[in-house]
DNA sequence: CATAGTCTTTGACCGCGGTCAATGGCGGCA
DNA sequence: TGCCGCCATTGACCGCGGTCAAAGACTATG
């Protein structure tokens, strides 16, 4: 295991203070029950690039995602990247039953994670029926998305992939912080550079940049500077996401 | 529900005679629990070209494949498409817990299904979690196919998916009726057409038809005629699958 | 404030693979 | 047996997006 982790804090109850308490899988759990993964559980704080699991290695942890954006990668023999699942706030990580890591584990920004052995995990599930299939329903969803995401990375062109990765970022950013959305310009920042979108959606940095100047030229979008987006035509960002 | 269904069989114990018996996660019960599963399920007949379900009507079905080969297709607005999953004899299709069916289930090949009503299915696996662990376990295992896939689509060269896709086909072949395959040339049929074989790969009909061409001239493979395919040389083969 | 490193933008070029089109092969069916 | 329809192959062409290269913007650091 080449993972490096921050130091870890195990405080009396560290649920108590979750801010994904409701949202995440332990959601699931009364009070009681949070007692037995209180004590398997540990916060490990994670800096922007760290890796937190490698593909091929022993898959020894799972968790979940408290703060930050965590990336999935799959790479080839010779170095080409993809990467193939974004991790948010109170999205579950790892795999439970399953020897290897899938794939590796990285921080895009600096991130929090509650952390569980895998094994010590495994044996809460047994006991939990319930979470166990919330963790069935969420993983269903993941294989959706993964699935919907061979369409867009298979078959739509470029300008189609920027623009529903944008409308995705929006729709992201807004359920966090709603800034009168309706239909006005919207502004935020993405957590991702032009080189992480490029790995996303399966293109170039080059043309993430070109996609982006062009959007920016027909008035779709506007460019702040930094990581900022305005999105000044929800409407036609959302025809661009279709478009042939 | 705009599927259409062949005449059903329901025999006294359609276990007893099931083609899949040990492999299909139903193997994960015993004699006695198979029966709650007879009560609920029933054998289907399915024609080539003929679809299971589509992609956003109500999930109402979920089950095992018996034998033949169906298709998850994803398609655009404007009708791409691309075929996100191969489902092959003691798979489960379908999705526990689900409101809509998420992606078209086709068959390619004449098939037989064992057939769940999906809410009883759901109640059976909720008395059952040893079938309901099975079932997270191959979710995951769909889930990390699926990404690599992405990676596969996204990154690789036509060529390269060709030969990882024969190399696949191949071993799928090889598994049942293992024809002395210690490196001597192998040839088995495709259950595919080459239009199929371009909805898999993200590709189109011509370029699968060059690349085989192309394989073949430099004899890596042969094409015997018909949907026959030989594999002269797998060394070779395999290297093509992950060449830049 | 100076500097170094990373990220981004933009241009020039080109090759892979998609598109359009025509021909060839094979099987099903009357 | 001959016809018809589907599938496969091959060629000509070209455009999208990748590659290579250089310059500009932003951030962190001493």
């Amino acid at each position: 295991m080449a993972a490096l982790y921050g130091r870890a804090m195990i405080p009396k109850d560290i649920c108590a203070d979750c801010a994904v308490r409701d949202r995440a899988l332990c959601g699931s759990l009364d009070d009681q029950e949070l007692l037995a993964l209180n004590a398997i559980g540990q916060r490990r704080q994670i800096a922007r690039g760290q890796t937190v699991a490698w593909a091929g290695d022993e898959a020894v942890i799972c968790g979940n995602l408290l703060t930050g954006v965590l990336k999935l990668v799959a790479a080839t023999a010779d170095g080409r990247e993809q990467t193939v699942g974004l991790l948010y706030p109170a999205d579950f990580f790892g795999q439970p039953y399953a020897g290897d890591v899938g794939f590796t584990l990285t921080a895009l920004t600096e991130a929090e994670l509650c952390v569980f052995p895998r094994a010590a995990f495994e044996r809460v599930l047994e006991h939990h029926q319930r979470m166990e299939r919330l963790l069935l329903q969420r993983i269903f969803e993941s294989l959706n998305e993964a699935r919907g995401r061979m369409l867009v990375l298979a078959r739509k062109s470029a300008g189609e992939k920027l623009a529903g990765f944008l409308l995705d970022m929006a729709a992201r950013a807004g359920a966090s912080g709603c800034r009168a959305s309706r239909d006005g310009p919207v502004t935020f920042d993405l957590p991702l550079t032009r080189g992480q979108i490029a790995d996303v959606l399966g293109m170039t940095i080059e043309t993430v940049s070109r996609q982006l100047t062009r959007m920016k030229q027909s008035g779709v979008i506007g460019l702040p500077g930094g990581r900022a987006i305005t999105i000044s035509d929800r409407e036609a960002l959302a025809a661009r996401a279709e478009a042939a």
